[in-house]
RNA sequence: GUGUCCGUAGCUCAGCUGGAUAGAGCAACGGCCUUCUAAGCCGUGGGUCGGGGGUUCGAAUCCCUUCGGGCACGCCA
């Protein structure tokens, strides 16, 4: 379906034309002066520099020749403007085809593009932090948007798997238990195939070999030395490994899993280990790569920089691969495996300069075709209410885990003191609105932005939270169910009504903006349009729903308002799905 | 220092491909439940859109400048 504003667009576009002007002077908006009109063109006023001519005058000649069939108010007000009121009819119409058409009339992208999502970025052993919750709420966001135009997107949680890390939870472990096989250099046999530690063991031993490293300079050299020996493919540490990685990997998904959050593939660093020498040597033979100060570095610097670029660090001056070279040959990787055309890193915003490192160095190399689009989807911090990054009472790092509980800690209290119901069913209920409250909050925001977690803000019922949206879905199910119970005729050739009133017809007006919506919040990546609109739509369902009794309409008005519900219900849930939560039944 | 992002109501934020009187929510105050969930709706008060210049018929929006703040700037990720 053309987008409301579009066929709009058209209409006075051709009056325009026909009075010997520019068909882009009949662009039309919705108004910003709901007093006065539902929509606007200010295009005359565009014109009259170039047609020397007053803008009054223009907007009247095009008035003059505006087929009126679709509005039911067309009339210009100084200094130019064409002020249009829409046609219930017309409007009815075009909701109506909404409810008949896939997806309410959404428009995929005309083109499918194969794309890849990175985000998540959690790292193995360590457990998932409040810093985790921004690339995780709107990478997954931004992978069902662009699933939704049309795109085969593939989400890849990019897992840290490979450093450090690792080295330091082998040498832990091996203090804590000497005796297991897999330190035995000339053990032979099959190693066990239950892990030696509990996901509980393992976070307490990555901290603790963490902080030893920092004053412990022959602890950090074990670790190293570990590190090293297990990319090199040392047998009981690859077996270790394994048993850290299905440990990890496997609370990891619990965790993603309670947000609602899902990744197609679960690759890491580890993942290109094996290319990393072969990409090295490329960009040795290809002459893109050079020594300098004894690493070897690619420089991506380009004339019309305005600030110094430094290089892209391949190897460090010991060998080493580091966080450019791993980046870089996942795009390598990926590029073999998927081939896409489009790679989205939804990450921290503080590694912009590191992603333009990559990208420049990928592209210089030909890793990646001139056509493919890298795109750095930054965002900002999590603060506090002091607008300091977020932190615990005492100052320390916010598991992702307790604040998931906080909230539906937060949103169960909530409940009970609001409506009388089981303690089971609060419990219930609580979980559901707890990850709308949580990730709407955050959705809500410009991603790139930094903004202020407020967990009483966030799980409250007014204003523009989760549970105010889920709220409204509610209410719609609880008439809708109502409607059946009591018999409402069956809905599926129901057609909905011109709008008898001003609520009534600015709730199908809200409707008529869903593609265009869910359009903009694709081609910028920018869930938070989705948001703005569902809140939107919410309000104007809410205004609408007060000022009508529609279980007390007569039976085909009933039926009829009780279609333009189930439309706004299907509207606002596949928003909620696109965002990535759901709603319940009652709350 | 260089670069970059930000500065809109007491607070939290929209609006930024230029359009009419700058919008929400929270907080404050005042209304509305014998009828579909009042976790709602309606209304009132609250603004030099950081400051200054410029472009334009028109600027929160574009350009310049200035002040204030965040962040990043080669061997951690």
């Amino acid at each position: 379906m053309k987008f409301l504003l579009d066929i709009l667009s058209e209409k006075t576009g051709e009056a325009f034309v026909k009075a010997g002007y520019d068909a882009e002077c009949g662009r039309v908006t919705v108004s910003n002066r709901p007093d006065l009109c539902e929509y606007q063109c200010s295009g005359a006023l565009a014109g009259a520099k170039k047609y020397h001519k007053a803008p009054l005058q223009i907007a009247g000649d095009a008035l003059e020749n505006l087929d009126r069939d679709i509005f039911s108010k067309a009339e210009v007000c100084p200094p130019g403007f064409i002020n249009l009121d829409l046609s219930p009819a017309f409007l009815a119409s075009y909701v109506n085809e909404m409810t008949e058409s896939d997806c309410f009339g959404y428009e995929k992208a005309a083109k499918s593009e194969k794309v890849v999502v990175d985000y998540g970025g959690a790292n193995v052993a360590k457990p998932l932090h409040v810093g985790h919750i921004r690339s995780a709420v709107i990478g997954e966001a931004v992978k069902r948007m662009l699933r939704f135009d049309g795109h085969d997107v593939t989400g890849d949680v990019h897992l840290g798997d490979w450093g450090l890390q690792m080295g330091l939870v082998i040498v832990g472990l091996k203090e804590r238990k000497p005796d297991l096989p897999y330190f035995d250099p000339d053990y032979q046999g099959e190693y066990p195939s239950e892990a030696p530690f509990t996901i509980s063991e393992l976070e307490q031993i990555y901290p603790e070999a963490s902080a030893r490293s920092k004053t412990d300079e022959d602890f950090k050299k074990l670790a190293l030395e570990a590190t090293n020996d297990l990319q090199s493919g040392r047998r009981g540490y690859r077996a270790l490994w394994n048993h850290i990685m299905n440990v990890s990997v496997a609370d990891l998904k619990k965790n993603y899993g309670s947000l609602n959050v899902d990744f197609d593939l679960w690759k890491g660093e580890s993942d290109v280990n094996d290319i990393i020498p072969v990409m090295v040597e490329e960009l040795k033979q290809g002459g893109y790569a050079h020594e300098s100060d004894g690493a070897l570095v690619v420089d991506v610097k380009e004339d019309t920089d305005t600030k110094e670029i430094p290089p892209c660090m391949i190897l460090k001056s010991d060998g080493a691969a580091l966080y450019d070279t791993t980046d870089l040959a996942t795009i390598k990787d990926r590029m073999a495996t998927i081939n896409p055309d489009s790679i989205i890193y939804v990450v921290d915003k503080r590694q912009g300069l590191h992603f333009e490192q990559v990208f420049r160095a990928a592209r210089k190399a030909h890793m990646v075709t001139p056509e493919t689009k890298l795109t750095f989807l930054g965002f900002g911090t999590m603060n506090g209410k002091d607008g300091k990054p977020f932190k615990t009472r005492d100052g320390g790092v916010l598991r992702l885990e307790t604040l998931i509980a906080d909230t539906k800690e937060e949103m169960y209290k909530k409940i009970r003191e609001g409506r009388p119901v089981s303690d089971e069913e609060a419990r219930k209920i609580s979980e559901v609105v707890a990850v709308a409250a949580l990730k709407y909050g955050d959705l809500t925001n410009q991603a790139s932005k930094d903004y202020i977690f407020d967990l009483d803000k966030f799980t409250s019922f007014e204003g523009n939270t989760g549970p105010y949206i889920l709220y409204t879905i509610v209410r719609i199910k609880s008439i809708m169910t109502r409607y059946e119970n009591e018999g409402g005729k069956d809905l599926s050739g129901v057609k909905i009504m011109p709008a008898v009133n001003e609520s009534e017809k600015a709730l199908a007006m809200e409707l008529a903006r869903f593609a265009p919506a869910v359009k903009g919040a694709c081609a910028e990546l920018a869930p938070h349009r989705i948001c703005g609109y569902i809140y939107d739509l919410a309000n104007a369902f809410n205004s609408f729903y007060h000022e009508t009794p529609i279980l007390s309409e007569d039976e085909d008005r009933k039926a009829s308002l009780v279609k333009l519900l189930s439309l706004t219900r299907g509207v606002l849930e596949t928003c909620i799905d696109i965002l990535g939560f759901s709603a319940p039944d009652k709350m």
